[in-house]
Parts: C-alpha cells; sequence; structure tokens
DNA sequence: CCAGGGCATGTTTACGTAAACATTGCGAGC
DNA sequence: GCTCGCAATGTTTACGTAAACATGCCCTGG
C-alpha cells in the first residue's frame, strides 16, 4: 500500500457513491463528535461510563447525522433479532386478530418486535412454505395461532432451536400451547340455558376440522349427558353468519327447539336472522348463547348472550412462554409441552330466557 | 501468540459453550461438507457456477447440520432487510385488519416480511414512541395506516431514508397515500338512497376527529346540496355499534326521518337495533346504508345494503408504492406524494326501499 | 510525594455472510 | 504439445456493532 496517492479518507467515499445507503455508520459519527465509535456505543446503549459532557456531543452528532442504529448489525453481534414470528391463517376470524392484536402489544412492552407469516391457503404446502420461509426469518421465536392438524406435517421443517408456543389448538403433548378454555366454556353456556328450565340444548358447530369447535361440541354433548339429557343432532356450520342463517332456517323447523348454543358470535348472528324470518321469537320462543363475546354481540336483535374468551390474555401468555422459553437456554429440554387454559365468561344479555312451556 | 496449547479447534468452541447459540454457520456447513464457506454461500443462494456433485453434498451437510442462513448477517452484508414495517392503531376496526392482511400478504408475495408496530393508545406520546422504536427496526421502509393528524408532530422523529406510504388517511401533500374513495362511496350512498324517492337523507357519522369520517360526511352534505336537498343535522357516532344504537334511539323520534347513512356498518348494526326497539322497520318505514361491507353485513336483520371497501387493493397498493419506493433510489426526491384512489361498490341489500310516502 | 485504584475513553476483535478477487485444473485450438 | 480460456472452487475482505481488553489520567491515601 502507500503505491496510490488517496490513502485516509477515499476509502470510506468510493464505493459508497454507488450504494447511496441509509445511513450514517457509529463511525461517521464518533468522527463526526471526536470520539471513538465504542463511545457512540456506549451512549446509544445508555451504558454508563459516559461524561455528561460526551454524551451531549455524541447525541448532537447522531442528530445531525440522522444516525439510526442498524439493526443487523446489533443483532449479528448480540445473536438475537428481539423479534418474534406470527404465524398465522388469513386473519379471517376476530380471535386470531385479537390474540395477535395482544401479543404484537405485549409483545413490544418486552422490547420485541413481531413478524407476520400469513398463510393465505391453509393448505398443507402453504403452511410449510410459510415454515421454511421462517427458516430464514429474522426471529427467535416463533407463536402459531392455528389448528394443529395443519401443524402435523409441516413439524419436520421448523428449524430446530426455534422455540414455539400454538395458540387456539390441542396438543399439548407436544408444543406449548395456551388457549381459551373452550370446554369449560360450552358447559357454561348450556348449563346456563338448562338451568332456564330447556329440556335440552341444541347446539350450532363450526367445521368439523376446527378442533376448537370439536372440542365445543364435545363439551356441549358431554355436559348434556351428564345432565341426563338427550343430545340433539349436531347441526354444522363454518364458522360465518350465512352458515348460521342456513342452519337456523333448518332450526326453526324443529318445534321443540327452544335453545341453541352457537359455537361462536358470527353463526349466531345469522341465526338470529333466520329465527326472526320464520317468526320465531328470541329469546320467548327461542333462546340463542354465543360464543366469543365479538364486539358487536351487544348491539345484535337481540343482544346476544355469550361465553367472552379473554383473548388479551391469550395473546400475553403466548408471548409470556415463549419469551421463559428463549431465556432458559435448554431448562425445557425437547420442544415443551404443556397447556395453559385461559378462563372464559358467560356474559348474560337479552337472547336467553326460559322456555315457552315454563311461562 | 502459540504459548498456550490449543490453536486449531478449541477456538470455536470454547465461547460456544456459555452461549449455544442457535445453529450453525456457513463455517461448520463448510467443514462438513469439506468445501469452502464460499461455496455454501453459493448453494445457499442458488448461483451457478456450483457442480451438482458438490451442491448435493452442501445440501446433505445443511440438512445434517440444520443449517439455517442468519439472516442478520445476511441483512448486515446486503444492506436491506427484505421486511416492512407497519404501524398501526389497536386493530379494532376491520377496515385496518382487512388492510394488513392484504399487506402482509402481498409483502409476502414480493418476498417481505412485515413486522408489525402497534401503538396502543393512540397519543401523539405513543406515536412518536412507535416511531422512534421504528427508527431501530430491522425494516427497508414503513407503511402507515393511521389518521393523518397523529402522524404529523410526529413527522419530526421520522428517521431520514426511510420511505413511507399512507393508508386510510388524507394529506397526499405530504405523503404517499392510498386510500378508499371515500367521497365516492358516500355519494353512491347517498344518491341510491334519493334515487328511491327520499326527500332527504340523514347520516351517522363518525368520529370528529377521523378524517375518514369527515371526508364521509363532508361528501354526504355536498350530495345533497347538489341535489338540491336541505341537509338534516348531523348526528355524529364513534364507529362502534354501541354508539349507532344510542344514535338510533334518537333518530327513531324524528319522523320524518326516512333514510339513514351510517359512515359504517357497525353503527348500522346499532341504529338497526334501535330503530327495531322503537318500532320502526327497516326498510319499510327507515332505509339504511353502512359503509365497508364486512362480512356480517349480509346477515344483519335486514341484510345491510352497505358500501363496499375493497381493502385489499388498498394494502396490494401500500407495497406496491412502498417497494417502488425502495427500488428507485431517489426517483422521487423529498418524500414523494400523491394519493392513490380506490374506488368502492354499492351492494344492494335489504335494507333500502322507497320512502313510505311512494307507496 | 508517589503508588494504586478507579473512571473515562480508545483499540482490537469477532459475529456470519457475500462481493471481489485469486487460484486451480482441464479441455480445445493452433 | 503447449498455451489460452473458462469453469469450479478457494481466499480475502468489509458490512456495523459491541464485548473484551488496553490505555491514560486524575484523585486519594499512606
Amino acid at each position: 500500500m502507500g503505491t496510490a496517492d488517496g490513502d485516509s479518507t477515499p476509502v470510506g467515499t468510493r464505493k459508497r457513491a454507488a450504494r447511496p445507503r441509509q445511513g450514517a455508520s457509529m463511525a461517521d459519527v464518533a468522527r463526526l463528535a471526536g470520539v471513538s465509535s465504542q463511545t457512540v456505543s456506549r451512549v446509544s446503549n445508555g451504558f454508563p461510563g459516559v461524561t455528561e459532557e460526551t454524551r451531549q456531543q455524541v447525541m448532537a452528532a447522531m442528530r445531525e447525522l440522522g444516525y439510526r442504529p442498524n439493526s443487523a448489525a446489533r443483532a449479528l453481534k448480540r445473536g438475537e433479532f428481539r423479534t418474534l414470528g406470527v404465524i398465522t391463517f388469513s386473519l379471517s376470524t376476530m380471535g386470531n386478530i385479537r390474540t395477535l392484536e395482544a401479543i404484537a402489544t405485549s409483545a413490544a412492552q418486552q422490547g420485541y418486535a413481531v413478524t407476520l407469516l400469513p398463510v393465505a391457503v391453509p393448505t398443507q404446502d402453504e403452511v410449510n412454505g410459510a415454515f421454511s420461509r421462517l427458516g430464514e426469518l429474522a426471529v427467535d421465536a416463533v407463536i402459531v395461532i392455528m389448528e394443529i392438524h395443519l401443524l402435523d406435517a409441516a413439524t419436520v421443517s421448523l428449524p430446530p432451536g426455534v422455540q414455539v408456543v400454538v395458540a387456539d389448538s390441542d396438543a399439548g403433548d407436544r408444543y406449548t400451547v395456551v388457549d381459551t378454555d373452550q370446554v369449560g366454556g360450552a358447559r357454561d353456556a348450556v348449563r346456563h340455558l338448562l338451568a332456564l328450565g330447556h329440556d335440552t340444548v341444541w347446539h350450532l358447530a363450526g367445521p368439523e376440522d376446527s378442533f376448537a369447535a370439536q372440542r365445543r361440541a364435545h363439551a356441549w354433548r358431554t355436559t348434556l349427558t351428564e345432565a341426563g339429557r338427550n343430545p340433539p343432532p349436531l347441526v354444522r356450520g363454518d364458522w360465518s353468519a350465512e352458515s348460521g342463517y342456513r342452519a337456523g332456517l333448518r332450526l326453526a323447523d324443529e318445534q321443540d327447539c327452544t335453545a341453541v348454543f352457537a359455537a361462536n358470535d358470527q353463526m349466531a348472528l345469522g341465526l338470529l336472522r333466520a329465527l326472526h324470518e320464520r317468526g320465531r321469537k328470541v329469546p320467548d320462543d327461542v333462546s340463542v348463547v354465543g360464543f366469543d363475546d365479538i364486539a358487536e354481540a351487544a348491539s345484535f336483535l337481540p343482544p346476544l348472550t355469550t361465553i367472552h374468551q379473554d383473548f388479551a390474555e391469550v395473546g400475553r401468555l403466548c408471548v409470556e412462554g415463549v419469551l421463559s422459553k428463549i431465556r432458559r437456554p435448554e431448562h425445557d429440554a425437547p420442544t415443551g409441552q404443556g397447556t395453559t387454559l385461559v378462563p372464559t365468561r358467560l356474559v348474560l344479555r337479552d337472547s336467553t330466557a326460559p322456555p315457552p312451556s315454563h311461562r
């Protein structure tokens, strides 16, 4: 070296022209402030051992250059991204959205960002794709909001060393799971209707391939049987209000149907419409209980009695769970397991009443 | 050096024990496959100039070690994160959610991940906080889904060099904005009701501090005036079904009110309930038009005529806009501006009919 | 009055990757 | 038969940060 003329400054500027990269680096700030880059680092991270005067100088230099730390370099050095990945299906269901929101909020409080991995179509291929993309993603851990059966075959491609918590699913034997207490909620709904004097309770279930729907339906059946009642035939919907409407048209013709437990509020909404159209009054002729307690449920016609889910708590626990996994290096050996249940709450409104025979 | 005994292998393992870092690095793969790390890099990125045989060996080594590329190092080297940041308020409104979903999907198609920056409370402080956190975030560009007035004072802390697209707002003079054609939608709603024969149209508006609400209200007033009608007093809600209900109780007492344009579907839902309770039939006595076309709107009592918003398109355009900004280095000089409007569509259902006087 | 102990700051190095440049080896053309 | 050229692979280096270690200085205590 030394043959060419330039030797001190041009190095930093030569190639920089080709790529007008976003910002100033620590070295730039250090140069302007007349300190070493390490001092800039200390200021940037709020470490002690820096004079107030020096700190001010560095801060001024940062402002002048519009310095923002390069998080790639930071992550590379620290070995963590401070980011959580969330894999979810299209955000079509209110529950997923509310859970996601709670996750994002909790994560932010812990200084973590949340990266979304949407899976457009819930096919096995898509899920696998998401998981392999995840492999290259800058995340420290993953929260999956997804029915477990779609997760199964994807397990293989789950990179080792990536901690996972699953929400809204079962399979607590293989993953750490956080979920609403589906069984308790369904039981409360059915018992409430029985306590009002109804002989039995019909069930408008969610789609067959949903474990949440399965568990609600199962708890409905069990609760009835335990109470010595005969479970009527199960009516199947697909979570949508439209499917609730179609089911409702059928239920309206069942003259001995005085109480319906709908597996979610949307289907309950459609059900209410169908019953109204067929002239069956709610709650005078038929009582209806929903599940979820979406914001609009209080404004249905009539306001819907429903099972409140605490999505915020589910989200919070997901974050807590996944972070504790990260922080304990090898505390829980394989993947960690166990299910944490979040309790539900029966919200009484105007869609339930004693059956006609009791008045 | 050379004084201590170990010199070749222990280097890689010594400190590693303290931090059981997640995975194997390129060097590890290279060692196992008996090639250089550069060759591993070539395989990893699908570059040419590698024998099929070598490629297979490397792939095998990758699988064996469970290698996943370190995206921090990759981002550091490449100078980009392939990630978009999305700043949004609590995901309470359906519109934001659907937009976010579309953004995530579009971004994924372009090979970009999406990082969520939730702002819990829409105060100026919180927004500023989000923007400064954003400064340290691993994102190449930002999409803001937010009312613009909250963005104003935050501008200062927006790091230079970070491209921004704003959805669901105005201020196309300062930012690149993608938004639903609020004016066109509101006009269509009002004109539809006038065409049915109503003398005038009442408006159940959204909160005062929402520009979307403002524009819908303004367009409502303008359309009425242009048609030579007298705009009735404006009724104010807050987007919630509950506020729609309260407003509806008041509107039900206005005997000359035969047509209402609600600024969103949730408020329309509450309105329907209030009108029903007061014995005013929809659409026979009062016609109602909503805005948004949420999934449940078709299941309201009666099914709601409403203005459909194409949130998917809004999201798609946001991603497209922000990516084109990134890719054109300094094509659009300052911040870029201009508003892209996404058209709406009137969806006819059963909540509108000619006024009683016409039958 | 000088040694020793902090404290403020500087220097070196490594994180994992990929661009740029360097080096092999082998086949074709003269 | 020898060289030129290209294809396959290896080596060096830099990206921006922060831990670990090194330095210099001032102040205190014997």
